[in-house]
RNA sequence: CGGGGCGUAGCGCAGCCUGGUUAGCGCGCCUGCCUUGGGAGCAGGAGGUCGGAGGUUCGAAUCCUCUCGCCCCGACCA
């Protein structure tokens, strides 16, 4: 391939459009073009990049025993109706009706048609196990796409689904795919984590998020510093303070604190710490009012509270200053467990809390000297926080750490979910009539190509790792009008080909300089440059984007070089 | 969906507040000369319904109304 010929649009400036890094670089190197808010047309370069990640899915999900299919993108509104989804799923399904006026939408995921096809073709357990797997574009209407490929509306997916006879057989296969998953991310140089998620509203029994470390992520994970616990928000679970040492319980003192509300200014009207007052938030939990008491340091986790109450999470949202008043009497800044009308749930920390502070429910007033247990119980105890990294592992008791992720995978175990609700089932030895245990498993494809900007690129441009790079080397013809140096790197080039190395020749007629900047930019692993060392001493210099490191070879070594620096990188 | 910002040449921007000649600048692009190891230089040139519609005015990129698009924060995110 000549540069001079392929469509590679790279770009001086920033463009307004892009804040985080990939974009950028995506924009810049003439990897992408946007065609609106959150699609993409993916110029050859970045397409090159996408295909290195199918291939490397594709070569794992196989050996996983997976088979690859290709299901519709647009899918009949009756199947979603069967699952229930139709109605819940929301805004991001976007749904458009046929000239008959029939409704379908376009595919964001594809539980209903892989459950469909299996229901209409595997009939005996002597079938199964089974896992299909596509590689497709996926649709879903984002409230707000952002951050170029990270988060777009159209994007490139592989999502992947198993049927299993059996519970126990489902779980070997969920292994399987979470062995198969660490294996990919890996081969693509990405630096991650596999990490607990909660499964929520998919329901299924448990459920691991693949994340990219990067500071640009859009999700908050928390990790072990020594052992090997990683969770996300939702999941994340630390130790319990310990129980109290035998303190002497205080008489409860009532306090005037006028005008004093927020956490932090009534500790500091008061001289105590967060740590030692209990905030009451009020939620609306389906219409009903409920007391959320949490030590002032601390903040809610809305999955776990909404876990706890047996709802999801859609069903609780915090009640505003009104509907306080209105269902305790009491304004909000003032409210407190004790006296409380309405059911309560209590942080398990505070169990180890000792003559805390509260408020009073009294307009202006604060409680001292408060004891769980002693002056109220709550109708439910248990973790209802986010962790902080004031915390401590779960498992080992270090300390932990909260860091930012970019999610690229997740499997999830899906039960019988799907295959209960649209009858999916099959005979098992016994002849009886069983639904199949699924799970499902997903990979963004584009957005791996984002992640791995986000991590590998310096201010000059995109280092890509070499197995998702889209070519191995961007050979330089420094000077196209010097017939000698043009000689030079069409025999490297023409040789480089016939060896099967991917290489694109630079044969334009620009200045060093620009070659030079658009080699960074679009960063290939390897640049080889024929100019003027080759005209004078017979050089040609090799240099390896990722490091800098730098190779001048005589020319008849060349090939020779760059195929053992690619079998290096490849090992 | 709530809050904020921005739409002027392919890209990045100025001009708008305070209306008034042919609407500017840098980069890119085209032609020629020159230059050739880190985005050179000189000369010439092409390229704009100032996002769109309506209004105010003798006159609108500039003021007003509506509308569309894009970006950011939040909500949301199997």
């Amino acid at each position: 391939m000549r540069f001079s010929q392929l469509l590679i649009p790279t770009l001086k400036e920033d463009p307004s459009e892009a804040e985080v890094i990939s974009h950028k670089l995506l924009l810049r190197a003439g990897y992408i073009r946007k065609l609106s808010s959150g699609s993409y047309t993916y110029l050859p370069l970045g397409l090159a990049a996408i295909r290195k990640v199918e291939k490397i899915v594709r070569e794992e999900m196989n050996a996983a025993g997976a088979q690859e299919i290709l299901m519709p993108m647009v899918q009949p509104a009756d199947l979603w109706q069967e699952s229930g989804r139709w109605q819940v799923y929301g805004k991001e399904l976007l749904r458009v009706k046929d000239r008959h006026n029939r409704d379908f939408c376009l595919g964001p995921t594809h539980e209903e048609v892989i459950t469909d096809l299996a229901r209409k073709n595997i009939h005996s357990y002597k079938q199964l196990p089974l896992n299909l797997y596509q590689i497709q574009t996926k649709y879903r209407d984002e409230a707000r796409p952002r951050f170029g490929l990270m988060r777009g509306r159209e994007f490139i997916m592989k999502d992947g689904y198993s049927f299993d006879a059996s519970d126990q057989g489902a779980n070997e296969t969920y292994e399987k795919m979470k062995y198969a998953y660490h294996r990919i991310f890996s081969r693509c140089g990405l630096r991650f984590r596999a990490v607990d998620a909660d499964s929520g509203a998919i329901g299924g029994s448990f459920s691991h998020e693949f994340m990219v470390l990067a500071d640009t992520g859009e999700d908050t994970i928390v990790i072990c510093k020594s052992c090997s616990y990683a969770a996300n928000m939702e999941k994340a679970a630390c130790r319990q303070s310990p129980p109290p040492e035998d303190i002497r319980l205080e008489e409860i003192k009532k306090i005037e604190t006028p005008g004093k509300r927020k956490v932090q200014v009534v500790c500091d009207f008061l001289q105590i710490t967060p740590a030692e007052l209990v905030k009451t938030l009020v939620y609306i939990v389906n219409g009903e009012t409920i007391a959320v008491l949490l030590r002032g340091d601390h903040e809610v986790e809305e999955v776990k509270l909404a876990n706890i109450l047996g709802v999801s999470d859609e069903e609780l949202r915090l009640a505003d200053d009104k509907e306080i008043f209105d269902a305790t009497g009491t304004p909000s800044g003032y409210l407190g467990p004790i006296g409380l009308q309405i059911r309560t749930v209590a942080d398990q920390e505070i169990a180890a809390l000792r003559n805390f502070t509260v408020g009073a429910n009294d307009k202006n007033f604060h409680l001292q000297g408060v004891n769980m247990g002693r002056d109220f119980s709550p109708t439910l105890t248990g973790d209802i926080r986010k962790v902080t990294d004031r915390d401590h592992c779960l498992l080992c008791g270090s300390e932990l750490e909260l860091t930012k992720g970019i999610e690229v995978g997740h499997i999830f175990k899906l039960g019988t979910k799907y295959s209960l609700a649209m009858k999916a089932t099959f005979l098992d030895d016994q002849g009886a009539e069983t639904p199949f245990v699924m799970g499902c498993y997903g990979i963004g494809v584009s957005r791996v190509v984002a992640a791995a900007i986000e991590q590998h690129h310096d201010k000059d441009g995109i280092k890509l790792p070499a197995a998702i790079a889209p070519v191995q080397a961007l050979l330089l013809n420094l000077s196209p009008q010097d017939e000698e140096i043009t000689r030079a790197a069409e025999d490297i080039y023409q040789e480089l080909r016939s060896k099967n190395i991917e290489v694109i020749l630079d044969d334009r007629d620009e200045r060093p300089g620009s070659k030079f900047k658009d080699a960074d930019l679009i960063g290939m692993p390897l640049r080889i440059t024929v100019g003027k060392s080759f005209s004078q001493q017979g050089l040609i210099e090799i240099r390896q984007r990722a490091d800098g490191q730098t190779f001048t070879i005589p020319l008849p070594e060349t090939v020779a070089t760059v195929m053992e620096l690619i079998a290096k990188t490849e090992a």
